[in-house]
DNA sequence: TGTATGATTAAT
DNA sequence: TTAATCATACAA
């Protein structure tokens, strides 16, 4: 189980330690499960969060308790999942950016519109606790994982603080959006 | 009321 | 590199 106070935390420290978490949703008949190879973490007091400006309709589930969901509409197309992160009524959330198969390396959703479109996650999980959920929930990885085992680096498709390094990846993996340069691990197929 | 713009993706 | 696509934010 998370420590109680997990996700009571910035989002640059939640980030890290959720990748190699599992992501499970329980459909009516099936469960599908992943493990967050992804993340990006995000933070009111920086430009490229979404609550930086100020609360509105659409961000306010990001000022949420932390342990609940952010879900948002990018590009008028796509979902993008995140946990709320560090404080109430302060904007920070986790972006779930790409999970793989469990035992497998191998692809399951890279890209954060590809993950809620793989798990079928929409808007109506928005600001839905995280733990102790009977649909979609997140649970801690089995083995710990060293800073040798991530990589970490620049954030994607933003255009303000690009300077800001807060994403993490799970190195070796071939379920990650995008790796940075000198990083051989092997594609998928 | 009008316009600009994404925490993207897939195809070129 | 670019089109697709649309709710939202903000200006006027």
């Amino acid at each position: 189980m998370f420590p109680k106070n997990f996700f009571y935390r910035h989002s640059k420290l939640v980030a890290p330690d959720l990748i190699g978490c599992y992501l499970i949703k329980n459909n009516e008949k099936d469960q599908i499960k992943g493990i967050i190879v992804e993340t990006e973490a995000y933070s009111q007091e920086e430009e490229a969060c979404h609550g930086h400006r100020k609360i509105t309709e659409s961000n306010k589930s990001l000022f949420g308790v932390p342990g609940t969901f952010y879900i948002y509409k990018s590009y008028g197309i796509h979902h993008c999942l995140n946990i709320v992160t560090h404080k109430e009524n302060f904007a920070s959330g986790v972006l779930i950016r790409a999970v793989m198969i469990p035992n497998r390396n191998e692809r399951l959703a890279s890209g954060p519109g590809l993950v809620t479109k793989t798990f079928g996650i929409d808007i109506s999980f928005n600001s839905y606790e995280v733990l102790n959920n009977k649909f979609l929930w997140i649970s801690q990885r089995e083995s710990i994982l060293e800073a040798k085992d991530l990589i970490q680096t620049s954030r994607i498709g933003i255009s303000k603080a690009k300077n800001i390094k807060w994403r993490w990846y799970l190195k070796n993996s071939r379920s990650v959006s995008k790796r940075v340069k000198g990083d051989r691990s092997p594609k998928f197929k």
